[in-house]
DNA sequence: CGGACGGTGCGGGTTTTCCCGTACGCCACT
DNA sequence: AGTGGCGTACGGGAAAACCCGCACCGTCCG
């Protein structure tokens, strides 16, 4: 089974390089070539391609814009789109992922990743260039940091999570079997211990540095 | 100039699997090759390899220790490590990539994407398995959230992330020049559209969304 | 042994938040 | 011009959170 690719750039060599590129593989075969944002939008809407490779800089309508259009949020049967660019800038790379693209490819990526993410694409994966990832990493990493200038006890850990949920103070008391007045006692307690001055902040340094699941 | 390559696997068949896939690449040298994840780490720290391949399923020391133990926060001169594994677990991948790896690779992965993370890795990138980056993605997009069940105002917005951050009903006021009533308007008119009964609740939402970056 | 220390638990006074009601300008609708 | 909806703005009373001080009980240590 042969996987079938649209290529979206406004510049016909680079099309055309990708094509030559793309065309060596005998399981991939580029199906459809769009020079802006609106002719990918539509071309990729009738042809329905098993992926997109769409650069982010095109005219009348950007590469995110095209993303966010075939495989968005709210898009009801999403295409797999992966976003080339030459310049891998923060905006980019999470406007596209966001967005709903499944890879992001720098220009200077090898031939080798360039099929390696159609074929990750069209399996329902994603390809993201290593320089990209790098950074989404730092960003999954919190540097060094996830444990408070004081150590919290174990009580007050207990504490950290429920008030990061948005418990009350009664709620906590109930759900731990202690006093209001003890819950009170922790929750200054643990104030005082990671700097901060109420217990909003506390919420917030707990999801910063994921003491509580993403969803 | 090649890369040199510690190989970290319990298995031989997977290490002399490995170093065939690695040694046919011209710019990749193979310099070592460790059995368990002690070995692992005194090869390692002994000769500095450009990058390591460590297995996650090793004896003594798993290779998310021996991770951490040459690449996590807080070492001094942090070493390139990869991670490989049959199984991509999520407490594996968090592991890994928290710890300090810059690449992860299902042992499915194609020769092809071992050399490309072995390279990335060496030029200070990082790859990690197509599958593997999905699902960091899935994270990273809020699925299709984002938006409230009733739409907020702007002023609504801006009262929102300054919740987020902690800010008391006052410093909001100030910052917002508006009086502190009018605050409380606003909070209490966010609190009913997201269906949420406190103030830390809807910092937790902000966070959640990704309505405020994550530092 | 006495005594300092830290974790845990409790109560009361002050500050902040929460939850109502109210009001005014703006815009669309008919 | 009337009218209803919406965003924005304000005030006051009830509720919760915040910040003290205090006490009990283990452990560690001179």
């Amino acid at each position: 089974m042969t996987i079938s690719v649209l290529l979206a750039d406004d510049q016909a060599m680079v099309r055309s390089g990708m094509r030559l590129l793309l065309e060596d593989q005998p399981d991939i075969r580029v199906v459809a070539e769009a020079v802006d944002g609106v002719e990918a939008v539509a071309l990729a809407r009738r042809l329905r391609p098993d992926v997109c490779l769409v650069d982010v800089r095109m005219p009348r309508l950007d590469g995110i814009e095209v993303t966010r259009a075939l495989a968005g949020p709210g898009v009801a049967r999403p295409l797999r789109v992966v976003v080339v660019t030459t310049f891998d800038l923060d905006e980019y790379v999470y406007g596209a992922l966001r967005g709903g693209a499944v890879g992001f490819l720098l220009k200077d990526a090898g031939p080798a990743l360039l099929a390696e993410a159609v074929r990750a694409a069209s399996a329902g994966d994603a390809l993201v260039s290593p320089s990209v990832t790098m950074r989404l990493l730092r960003h999954l990493t919190p540097a060094s940091a996830a444990q408070p200038a004081r150590p919290l006890s174990e009580r007050e850990w207990e504490v950290v999570r429920a008030v990061a949920k948005g418990r009350t103070n009664a709620e906590i008391a109930a759900e731990l079997f202690i006093s209001l007045s003890t819950v009170k006692g922790h929750v200054s307690g643990i104030q005082t211990k990671l700097g901060v001055r109420n217990r909003v902040q506390i919420a917030a340094w707990a999801w910063e540095n994921r003491v509580v699941t993403q969803s």
